[in-house]
DNA sequence: TCAATATATTAGAATGATTCTAATATACTC
DNA sequence: GAGTATATTAGAATCATTCTAATATATTGA
């Protein structure tokens, strides 16, 4: 587990200890060839699954809140009922497919550079996030 | 009353009987000026405040989802926190203020036209949302 | 108009996601 | 390794949303 000592930094650079329960989060999270999209529920089910111990909802939630909030991971919500996390921190947008529940990643060169031509004084620009909704044709 | 038989045919067009708890949500959502976008919770109350009859929550909850099914009303997820329906229908983007949870709407003519490089097959555009998240300067 | 029927309203219970609590366990410092 | 700071945990609390089933209202058509 080489890995390990990148996951303490990280975890380090967010502010938390580096204990089994979190490397074993950012295994899961970041030892990946591609980055992924998640819910709480289904990184809980993987966390379950891989191996047999299970780590505690209030774990996974404040982990995955102190990577989301330094940036690790960002947050896409698609709806009332869905609330995504993105191991992708590029900028970048997304297609969601409503007839399987799909998130898939849109590169931000597929799309031209977004000019807003109305300007809102003393505010500043955080993201620019565009969400395309598609669904199975018939 | 003369707004009330347009309400009485739009509740009709979504398949509802217009009761006067329907009626009176007609009137806060659709007869005013200017669109607007609301929580659930903002709406209670409102409808509420106005008048001092309480409509239930189940009621609410019914006739706003059955608005938006057929289109009278979009619903704007922002966060895991907040998600908002909108009375303006029309295609359209919006600023989410984060210092002030302010929702803001921006024009379509406002964006260039997206032009999306990428192809998905067997999949058709439902609808393709900008969202722009802005926050006071300091 | 008015009964018969279909549908709506309601309070409160149920559910599900998230956050909180406070008892126990672990990591860190020296 | 002792002492302290922090983390983990199960389960409770909270909050938004949906469900339930008893009661009320709207619609229909005789
Ligand atoms: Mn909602
Ligand atoms: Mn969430
Ligand atoms: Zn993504
Ligand atoms: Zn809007």
């Amino acid at each position: 587990m080489n890995n390990n000592s990148v996951f303490i930094e990280k975890l380090r650079f967010v502010g938390l200890r580096p204990t089994k329960q979190r490397i074993r989060i950012c295994e899961e999270l970041f030892n990946r060839k591609e980055t992924f999209h998640f819910t709480i529920n289904e990184l809980k089910e993987l966390l379950l699954k891989k191996k047999n111990q299970k780590i505690s909802q209030a774990t996974v939630y404040n982990t995955v809140k102190a990577f989301k909030k330094k940036g690790y991971l960002k947050e896409i919500s698609i709806n009332s009922e869905k609330n995504y996390f993105d191991t992708n921190t590029s900028n970048h947008h997304h297609f969601f497919n409503e007839s399987t529940n799909e998130l898939i990643d849109l590169d931000d060169k597929n799309i031209d550079k977004i000019k807003i031509k109305k300007t809102l004084p003393g505010k500043k620009i955080k993201s620019i996030e565009v969400l395309i909704k598609i669904a199975n044709n018939n």
